[in-house]
DNA sequence: ATTATATAGGACTAAATCAGTACTAATTGA
DNA sequence: TCAATTAGTACTGATTTAGTCCTATATAAT
């Protein structure tokens, strides 16, 4: 199956949020708040993203988290990766060689990086603001 | 996880011994032993591969799986869709509304659509050919 | 007709993965 | 020092996938 992770799913939905004009960082509960999500998940999705510098994080009381680039500049394909993990449609793709025991014999080796590398790009080429209701 | 099933993976393993020249058709126990997979396994795929006519079947002694098209005219799409099903990156994806509890509040509920399609697109343009080692 | 060979379809089990939660540590403003 | 908030990690239950097996159906050869 070709499926992005909930937390994917999740993280542009709470990328949204944070996407809203606004002056001071905006807190974990907050954001669970408005989007109805489980606060530990909400929190969960906001470390990966952090994590991966996509937001930026703000400790202690009155903290939380910034948005601090524009959403136009923000690919899918980032946001997908600081939640799954490299992209990666087989366990073959970009794997020396050892990705199974049939790699010496097959016939297919290496050969899903050119789908997986078209299906990045196509990510890469897509930003949050493409996702967000307001754009058309 | 952005990741095919194995059995996607298998399908085209198994649809390039099927590309080789041939007169009659191929047996399922023939290309396990070509492609070193399992038998039932290989027999799965190929049930699939039929099911959806990416391939056609023979019954009886002597029969077999022929491949009616030529590998340039069958995508990678319909591939993954004949062994995975539909391709919805999301469960939210050309549902109608009822994807989860929150559909009616969520801010992006629908805008994945956009990104499954593009992905869509980039694995239609792509064809058996292109990843069968002989192409480049 | 009978038999052997091959696919069709569905059901089942074990393994791997993911979602969700909880707990503890670290940071910082008041 | 206390309270609020993020950071990191570990755990559990649920879901999904992979792989196998069994029975039914079709057909060529005899």
């Amino acid at each position: 199956m070709i499926k992005i992770s909930k937390m994917a799913d999740y993280a542009v939905v709470v990328l949204e949020v944070l996407a809203r004009p606004h002056n001071d960082p905006i807190s974990a509960s907050y954001i669970a708040e408005q989007t109805k999500l489980p606060d530990p998940t909400v929190s969960k999705v906001l470390k990966l993203l952090a994590r991966r510098n996509i937001i930026a994080s703000v400790r202690g009381p009155s903290g939380g988290y910034i948005l601090p680039s524009q959403p136009e500049t923000i690919s899918i394909a980032s946001i997908i990766e600081a939640t799954d993990g490299p992209i990666a449609i087989t366990d073959c793709v970009s794997s020396a060689g050892n990705c199974c025991e049939r790699s010496s014999i097959c016939s297919i080796h290496g050969r899903w990086d050119k789908v997986n590398a078209a299906l990045v790009q196509a990510m890469e080429n897509m930003s949050l603001k493409q996702v967000m209701k307001n754009y058309e």
